[in-house]
DNA sequence: TTGTAAGCGTTATCAT
DNA sequence: ATGATAACGCTTACAA
């Protein structure tokens, strides 16, 4: 900037002024204007982000903290808000959790380099981290998160998503639904609630062993399908708390030569773009991700304006869920109920149950 | 820091001194040493990195520049990345290309806030980003990108991938081979390429209609698909430019009720995780990620240490991908050939293919 | 061994 | 309308 003060015969703080379009009332010549922005142009003149920070400025960037990028569903979550960040300007430094949440901490927050932090995900599993943030100076906001913090949440109505879509398998006569959930963080505690709470409401008695829990992986779909197809009456129909959960089913049910949704129905969680390329493809609950994260930037921006937090309690948005539904449910036949895997049964229901995927129409 | 300094009854420089251990002769009194901690510590002192940068010290960031993070391969490659980046001390920066990857570049390099680059995907569709990059002074690293560009480059030999996935292919006898790409980049052109090589090498002669373009997402694998089995003599086997292409094969194969893999093989390109959990699992060349990244995120490191270009030419590293065979790939039954579809031979062939689906034994 | 002081690139305040 | 100058938080000669 010196050198662009020197060349244009200006001083600094010229430049300075016209680079940043001062607020309010200005005045500068045209021509100095134009001599100078010219003068900038040919020298490739590019402003330190550093000075500015240290001036008090933005930096301009988001951080974001998330407990696993491996999760589908959490890339696209990085993506959606990749792009809302940029729609406002913003960068994204992105402290993946991985093993622990508190190095991720110490890359984005405590090198305090961004405006504000976005929490995805649980992390409550990390307290030392939240310790941490609460008495840093960077806003945070929360998403799908739980509610034990001090943080403004964007957060999703899982109860409502899950009385959705039990209430769809319901109408299509399933009464023997099994849950298949995956860790044991804040959404998924949740849904697993729900679906306790739907049943006790539909006046079905919940049967032992239809609720499996284990690491969110698409791997534990087999084991999990087998252990439910293994009870003496099997689930005609499965909740899975997470849609790579439910694809991991979809294929243990695949390699076990069980059709869906002929012989088993299955339900998904969060709609990840992958949910429409399943074979067959998923029928799931919607999550409003955009909307969410969009909310999410501007409650962060907007905190990234003000210095500290407002007085009061912090806004706490919840969206809606919505179902959709696709190929992976269908009605409970009452002559198809899965059976635990013995040959002569399973090659009759199984070749029954495939002519009819046949004789469906194409999509 | 001045306030850690008055609490500590030190100077500035010193409490500096002893933060960054300074290098080579140094004495501080133990003493000192501890009680400076100890303030550093109790007053909950970060350092400030804008006025690091000012000083010339590195940012401890890593810029990644992206064409599109949906595409589950990115997803998992950004991933990779931030924990290799992790392990050496550095953070990542997301500039997602999106739209346009002129703003991706403004975002993260313009704002030289990063100390080197990763460019990721072929990015050649922006000249004017490669100019720019090319006289900015921050080292820039090119992963799976052509090589018509002056930056070191870490890439995979989509060739031999081909080859592999082609001879395995052929020696299960498939002859009718067709190509279903997804755009136009740079490896999608290179395992074409090789495609049609091997063709021509094995005495293959090329079948009109057996090389469908498209734009690299799972929708288009159902037109692709009904356009290649409308053919008067449709293929055995599909090479897939790309896992996301393979999985919209999948899923349309499934939705025309043609069997995966008796009636149809199917091969993609990448071994994204979810790869190993599709309806059949898919037989898939491995590109071996994780060291690509970590030699990429070396260079960078290694680059960002020295101020400029070394003189030569740029490093050029090339990894070999591994065929991984799972269950999207089968014998070519002379009897099993897929028919434009049609009420009857359909269902015919297709019940039988289920039968020996399900006489497979289990994963 | 530790303190003093200069300077990194910006922006903001004041003076012209 | 523009120029001079202080200050931001830190590193690093150099001085003590």
């Amino acid at each position: 900037m010196k050198d662009v003060a020197a060349a244009a015969g200006v001083a600094q703080s010229t430049v300075s002024r016209i680079l940043n379009r001062a607020p309010g009332r200005v005045t500068i010549t045209v021509e100095t204007r134009e001599r100078v922005e010219a003068t900038v142009r040919e020298l490739g003149y590019r402003p330190h982000p550093g000075a500015r920070a240290l001036r008090g400025a933005s930096t301009m960037l988001l951080g974001a903290i998330v407990r696993d990028i491996t999760d589908p569903f959490n890339a696209g979550v990085i993506e959606t808000l990749t792009i809302a960040a940029k729609e406002r300007g913003y960068g994204v430094v992105l402290g993946s959790a991985g093993a622990r949440a508190d190095e991720a901490l110490a890359t984005v927050l405590e090198a305090r380099q961004c405006d504000a932090i976005v929490l995805l995900g649980d992390l409550r599993g990390e307290p030392r981290m939240i310790a941490d943030l609460r008495r840093a100076e960077v806003p945070v906001v929360a998403v799908w998160y739980g509610s034990h913090h001090p943080f403004p949440t964007v957060s999703v109505d899982n109860r409502a998503g899950v009385r959705e879509a039990l209430t769809h398998l319901s109408s299509l006569g399933h009464r023997r639904i099994a849950f298949v959930g995956g860790g044991s963080h804040g959404d998924i505690r949740q849904r697993l609630a729900a679906y306790k709470e739907y049943l006790a409401s539909a006046e079905i008695a919940p049967t032992r062993g239809y609720v499996r829990q284990g690491p969110n992986t698409i791997i534990d779909g087999g084991l999990a399908l087998s252990a439910l197809l293994a009870l003496p009456r099997p689930p005609t129909a499965i909740l899975a708390a997470t849609d790579v959960v439910a694809m991991g089913l979809i294929h243990a049910a695949y390699e076990q030569a069980v059709a869906v949704p002929e012989q088993l129905s299955i339900v998904g969680f969060d709609d990840i773009p992958l949910a429409a390329a399943t074979a067959p493809s998923l029928t799931t609950v919607k999550m409003p991700t955009a909307e969410m994260i969009t909310w999410a930037v501007e409650l962060a921006v907007g905190a990234a304006g003000s210095p500290f937090h407002a007085a009061g309690d912090p806004p706490r948005i919840v969206f809606q869920p919505k179902l959709i539904v696709r190929r992976s449910t269908a009605e409970a036949s009452p002559t198809t109920h899965a059976k635990p895997p013995s040959p002569a049964p399973r090659t009759r229901s199984s070749s029954r149950a495939v002519r009819a995927a046949i004789r469906r129409p194409r999509a």
